[in-house]
DNA sequence: GCGACAG
DNA sequence: ATCTTGTCGC
């Protein structure tokens, strides 16, 4: 069982070659299992401190209705590394997982799930080692290339790597910059574009990773005075 | 060598 | 990511 401690004093080198290893093990089967309770996952952080604050939001699914959440604030020594964001973000998130009293059935990371140079974006990165369903929707692009899509919500164009496509980039809001969406694990390319669609409301960023986002900011504001 | 580079 | 009010455009 991976623990938060596992990352503590991990070099950029030993991440790298830890990423290739979880690479084979990457599932992008379908979940067949009904979606009841969605998730979507956020850290916040003051510039040049190494004080995190973590938080999952849990939501009915697909009513996007606030059934639970939690919070936790720890440091980090991992710097943020284009490429190994799970190293400095997936500790603190497993700590917030951990304090949830409601696991969702799936979660929605705030990066990239497969669409990363090594297939190991965050949301990859932790729904390998958690064993649980996650997507990965970023603001903006890792890797891989597009066609920008139309301005007309939902209007949407496949993110690819060479031949192989990686995730979608979707228009969830008109004149509104696209996000990535990838799967990250136990999830398929189409079904994570379904599932994140269907969590859009009037804002730019989908419901789960827009409320955790509001939610990790609150408690830094709080935390840090 | 040069440009790109999630949060 | 974060620092930050008003302002231009759809």
């Amino acid at each position: 069982m991976i623990t938060p401690e596992f990352y503590d004093n991990l070099t950029p080198s030993e991440a790298v070659a830890l990423q290739k290893e979880l690479r084979e093990k990457i599932d992008c089967t379908p979940l067949t299992t009904p979606v009841r309770y969605i998730g979507g996952a956020d850290i916040s952080f003051n510039k040049f401190e190494t004080t995190v604050y973590a938080g999952i939001v849990v939501l009915k699914y697909p009513e996007m209705v606030v059934q639970a959440h939690a919070s936790v604030t720890c440091t980090v020594q991992f710097p943020y590394i284009s490429g190994l964001l799970a190293f400095r973000e997936v500790p603190a998130l497993l700590k917030a997982w951990d304090a949830l009293t409601l696991k969702p059935d799936i979660l929605v990371l705030d990066g990239h799930g497969i669409a990363h140079p090594r297939r190991l974006g965050i949301a990859t990165h932790f729904g390998l080692i958690m064993n649980q369903p996650t997507i990965g929707c970023a603001k903006t692009r890792l890797t891989g290339v597009y066609q920008e899509p139309g301005n007309h919500r939902f209007d949407q164009a496949p993110l690819f790597d060479k031949q192989e496509q990686i995730g979608t980039v979707l228009r969830t809001k008109p004149n509104c910059n696209p996000v990535f969406v990838s799967p990250g694990n136990r999830v398929g390319m189409d079904q994570s574009l379904e599932i994140i669609t269907r969590c859009c409301g009037k804002y730019r960023i989908p419901e789960p990773t827009r409320l955790a986002h509001m939610l990790v900011n609150q408690e830094r504001v709080k935390g840090s005075r």
